[in-house]
RNA sequence: GCGGAUGUGGCGGAACUGGUAGACGCGCUAGAUUUAGGAUCUAGUGAGCUUUGCUCGUGGAGGUUCGAGUCCUCUCAUCCGCACCA
């Protein structure tokens, strides 16, 4: 073997093989157990970044562990290939797109093979593909047939920089997630997916997951946003106009002073028209429509309102209560519209306080600590000014006989309401999926037939439109024929979210080549979910909540009986750089490919697991590869030494027990570290064995030939799934096999204990001496040692604790 | 405001069911080697002190215990997510 670690020669060589190799072939038909790893296919910007290189680095360890432990493991790579960024680049230079964005996915292909990570190359799959999004249009056909994709005029979230609408899990404090440009209300007919069919259902699966962490989980109950209590319906008196009011808090029924109506409900022109101060109202609405939606939602604004000098009858006192219009009660949420208790609710006070309505105190809290005077109460407390309700408990007792009565009288309800939205796809952008619908004057809105799928993107030259998609710039495009009635028709011009086409790829990778169907169901429900899910934490609402979606609706359509995609999830934490998130616009870009030069991949690899757990967020940090570098170099010496020692059919001598010791006591340690993802210190553990190594091959040079092999099995095999390049290197060497092939290596738990350990002596609960003994001495020999050795007196002792192979600490 | 998480040397971080705090690595100091630098090797490296040893020390304050980074109560700080959700 070569004495110098030739890291260069040695990674081209092994990545070359594993390109070609059988090792990550995946026969979906094994007898194996499955085991279906999978990392969030990346948008194909160009170039890794660190995090890729730490999602993909994780993911690596876990294909290569589980392959050595028996498991057929399936490792598919693909491309999020529509998108944005191709389109804003065809825009300035004129490169068609599809050219731009195939020739960066060639180099991030490069750059993922010289990693070092195993893929599936064979199952590769790119969202832009023809053969990939005919079957998106299919499945979106699917859908609309069923009833979950549905096309309604309504108010959206526009982004002027982007020109395209916005699903709501795309605008981040008012703003587009992508530019920050903050985001326009504007009224368009758009296409839906019914997603809030499924809010119940997806915040249960929250409970019955897998292993997923509990922030993701968290935000997911959070943005579906249960909510129950009570909706009932109030009549605008000397009118016919009736609208619905929900609440959490019925039991607050009774001090209800007002009543508040969204600017956008629908009934505003009704209510308008029936006011005697109609211009003032018109005037109110006029300068909300003015105000922007972050404006508008931002909680430090002052709230405004109008009265409609209307009023509504309270249906439990009888007690009529103005009414008024204010733009703190959102349109979207609930019915639109609320009862107001001032006494009771915080906002309804901040308002009442405001426009001098009455507040109305009903519950009381028992340490009377709070003043309505001077503050809302919100809490628990006993009811009062409530007629037959008083002295019941709120909340729950109270809200209940209030319901009750609601129910009785037929005035409202129970209600269980979710903060969910329908799921908008619509984008009127050209770099995605065109929904393949049509419009007839005659027979509607259609699908187009199955057999004419795709319906593919039109080449144009302009892919700016300042009103509407670019698709419909396309004559050819637009203009068809009715599917059933095959009179002239017109295309829809939108074209999809591209999380439509991420939400179901990983089905997509376990049939890639089929023509006949997006996947074939029996694999589907054989490898679905996904065992082992990694990505970035950016995901957690979005991607994750409509994969969860896609895969109970298409559950419904009969496509699978799976409930969940991702089985476990695990989300890999950031990495930064001065201490800010690296992004092309901040310039601190740390490029990974310097590294493979500079360093290997198997540095770059151990390094990003080494620097920290996996799901914290870290600074990089140059010097710290320089250690793995080094480490590599140790090893590498060290491998060359023991190779070189002259086997010897000499006994064990006892640095050969205590190595074999430290080989085993490694082996439990990593596989349990690797077990729980915690892979920082299963690095630790090789570079301490490596050390260890190195002070066994100081001692002499001669090795019994079964030590010598077991050894480097071992050790090789435990570096592997770290680092593979120079673990197959060496193994490939001495062995002259695959160290792919290998089984996990299994410790032996009588070769685990130590011959000796320090006992640690204690006085009154401090260390005071240590001395190293035999391992399994009972106290009263630890006593002798005790007495013996440091003159300890056990007879005035009060008490003596005794841990067996740890410590005695007497206490006087 | 609500929810989730995290606080340990100069730095990244270890510490199994309460049992020697600081593993492993970076950095730093000294020495060896080298024409020099780099690389490599050896030793040291939480703070303080009256340095054979003692005291303090895991964000802070209490508490439980023979013994607390770990358990309990309160509190402070930072990060992330949601945010007028009725």
């Amino acid at each position: 073997m070569n004495n110098q670690f030739e890291y260069k020669k040695i990674e081209k060589k092994w990545q070359d093989h594993w390109e070609n190799s059988e090792t990550v072939k995946c026969d979906l038909e094994s007898d194996k157990p499955k085991f279906y790893n999978l990392c969030m296919y990346p948008y194909p910007s160009g170039d890794l970044h660190m995090g890729h290189i730490r999602n993909y680095t994780i993911g690596d360890v876990i294909t290569r562990y589980k392959q050595m432990n028996g498991f057929n493991v399936l490792s598919p790579m693909g491309w999020d290939s529509f998108g944005l960024p191709a389109e804003n680049a065809a825009i300035k230079t004129g490169i068609h797109p599809r050219e731009f964005t195939e020739e960066r996915i060639a180099n991030m292909k490069s750059q993922i093979i010289r990693l070092g990570s195993l893929y599936d190359w064979d199952r590769e799959v790119a969202a832009h593909s023809i053969d990939y999004y005919k079957w998106t249009q299919y499945l979106f056909i699917k859908l609309f047939e069923n009833n979950l994709a549905y096309k309604e005029d309504a108010p959206v979230n526009w982004c002027n920089s982007c020109r395209t609408v916005l699903a709501n899990e795309q605008v981040i404090e008012g703003s587009c997630e992508r530019c920050d440009t903050a985001v326009e209300p504007k009224n368009l007919n758009q296409w839906f997916l019914k997603i809030s069919e499924y809010s119940e259902e997806l915040l249960e699966g929250l409970d019955e997951i897998g292993d997923w962490p509990e922030n993701v989980k968290t935000m997911q109950r959070n943005w579906i946003g249960k909510s129950e209590g009570s909706q009932f319906e109030l009549n605008i008196i000397g009118t016919d106009l009736t609208f619905d009011v929900f609440t959490t808090r019925p039991d607050t029924l009774f001090g209800m002073t007002f009543a508040v109506i969204s600017p956008e409900h629908e009934l505003i022109n009704q209510i308008m028209e029936q006011s005697d101060k109609k211009d003032e109202i018109q005037n109110y609405l006029d300068s909300i429509v003015n105000k922007s939606e972050f404006e508008r939602m931002s909680i430090t604004k002052e709230k405004t309102g109008v009265d409609t000098t209307l009023k509504v009858t309270n249906p439990i006192t009888n007690v009529e209560v103005p009414l008024w219009i204010a733009d703190y009660v959102l349109v979207n949420y609930g019915t639109g519209a609320i009862m107001a208790v001032p006494a009771h609710d915080e906002r309804d006070y901040e308002f009442a306080k405001k426009y001098n309505i009455e507040i109305r105190q009903v519950i009381i809290d028992k340490e009377k600590t709070i003043n309505v005077d001077n503050e809302a109460f919100t809490g628990n407390g006993v009811l009062i000014n409530s007629g037959d309700f008083n002295e019941l408990n709120s909340h729950e007792e109270a809200s209940k006989k209030i319901n009750d009565f609601l129910v009785k009288n037929k005035i409202g309800d129970e209600k269980t309401t979710y903060r969910l939205r329908d799921w908008l796809i619509s984008r009127q952008r050209y770099w995605g999926c065109p929904i393949p619908l049509i419009n007839c004057d005659d027979c509607g809105l259609l699908p187009e037939k199955y057999e004419n799928l795709p319906v593919l993107l039109p080449e144009i030259k302009d892919y700016i439109n300042t009103d509407g998609s670019p698709l419909s710039k396309s004559k050819d495009f637009v203009e068809t024929d009715c599917p059933k009635c095959s009179k002239k028709a017109l295309r829809e011009t939108d074209t999809m979210d591209t999380f439509v086409d991420s939400s179901w790829y990983y089905m997509r990778f376990l049939d890639p080549k089929n023509d006949n169907e997006p996947f074939e169901s029996d694999f589907i429900n054989e490898w679905l979910p996904v065992d082992q899910y990694i990505g970035g934490v950016e995901h957690a609402i979005l991607h994750l909540l409509y994969s969860r979606f896609f895969v109970r609706a298409l559950r419904d359509l009969g496509f699978m009986k799976i409930d969940e995609p991702f089985h476990n999830l695990f989300s890999q934490g950031m990495i930064n750089f001065g201490g800010a998130k690296m992004s092309k616009s901040k310039g601190n870009i740390v490029d990974p490919e310097s590294y493979f030069a500079t360093h290997g991949a198997d540095a770059l690899r151990l390094y990003i697991l080494f620097m920290a757990p996996p799901s914290d967020g870290v600074e990089w940090n140059d010097g710290g590869i320089e250690g793995t570098k080094r480490f590599l170099n140790k090893f590498w010496d060290n491998m060359v030494k023991i190779i070189d020692q002259k086997d010897t059919s000499d006994t064990f001598k006892s640095n050969d027990e205590e190595i074999e010791r430290k080989i085993n006591q490694t082996i439990k340690s990593i596989t349990q570290h690797l077990e729980k993802f915690e892979f920082n210190t299963a690095v630790s553990d090789l570079m301490k064995l490596n050390n260890d190594l190195s002070d066994y091959l100081k001692e002499d040079n001669t090795i019994q030939i079964d030590l010598k092999d077991s050894i480097l099995r071992n050790i090789l095999i435990l570096l592997y799934p770290m680092s593979p390049h120079i673990a197959s290197e060496i193994f490939q060497d001495y062995f002259d096999r695959d160290i792919s092939q290998e089984k996990w290596p299994t410790f032996d738990e009588t070769k685990l204990e130590n011959p000796v350990y320090e006992l640690v002596i204690q006085i009154n609960g401090k260390k005071r001496h240590a001395l190293i003994v035999n391992t399994g001495i009972e106290e009263d020999e630890v006593k002798e040692i005790c007495t013996t050795n440091f003159d300890i007196d056990f007879s005035n002792a009060k008490k003596v604790i005794f841990i067996k192979d740890k410590l005695i600490n007497i206490v006087q």
